[in-house]
DNA sequence: AAGCGGATCTACT
DNA sequence: GTAGATCCGCTTC
């Protein structure tokens, strides 16, 4: 079984539900993520080109990119042709392997809450900013994603805390899965979505 | 050189 | 359900 990533993000997301991310001696099986384009896409990083930040996505397409916020870092899977901005957030996964070192990364956490949320995920693996870039269907690279049984229960709706293109429903996750985070919408006002 | 605003999380009511 | 902490990249001065 081989895992093949569409040039779309659109496409390559709700294909990775049920794929494995692993690092070290931790693994997860992802049960949610989210689609973000490139310049179609006013809340991408990729949506005002490229810069030093957000290089990755605009490299070829296998590798994880990684940026941090509010003191967290975010993992995404790039998908995207060389020179194409796009790829796919992960949100959350369930951890599969590597239990204890996951629970040390989260103490007093229950074990379904382990990898629930991008930032609680990027802990659980113990993903950096030292990560950034890494080729992620290469063993050679620090984090590797691993093909597995597709998921069949999929559903999908608007993203979450975002302030622009709210209402693309361009979030997918596996229904009922606890590992599944809460959706919260922007805090902010948002701001309308130019392709409406 | 400085300010602003997030693809967030946790604790607390 | 809500508020505060938090920190770095990007825009603007």
């Amino acid at each position: 079984m081989s895992l093949e990533l569409d040039p779309s993000a659109l496409v390559t997301a709700p294909l990775l539900l049920g794929t494995i991310l692993r690092r070290g001696e931790v693994a997860v099986r992802i049960t949610e993520v989210e689609a973000y384009a490139g310049d179609t896409d006013p809340a991408s990083h990729a949506y005002k080109g490229r810069t030093r930040r957000n290089a990755v996505m605009f490299g070829p397409p296998g590798r994880l990119y990684v940026y941090s916020m509010h003191g967290h870092f975010c993992a995404n899977v790039i998908c995207t042709p060389e020179g194409v901005g796009g790829g796919v957030l992960i949100r959350a996964g369930e951890v599969i392997e590597g239990l204890e070192h996951a629970r040390e990364r989260r103490p007093g956490v229950p074990d379904h809450r382990l990898a629930r949320g991008p930032g609680c995920l990027t802990r659980a693996l113990g993903i950096t900013l030292l990560d950034n870039g890494t080729d992620l269907l290469s063993p050679e690279g620090t984090v590797e994603l691993q093909p597995h049984v597709s998921e069949s229960t999929i559903a999908s709706g608007p993203r979450v805390g975002i302030s622009r293109a709210v209402d693309r429903p361009w979030r997918f996750w596996v229904a009922g899965d606890p590992s599944v985070s809460a959706y919260r919408p922007a805090r902010k006002p948002v701001r309308p979505d130019p392709a409406l």
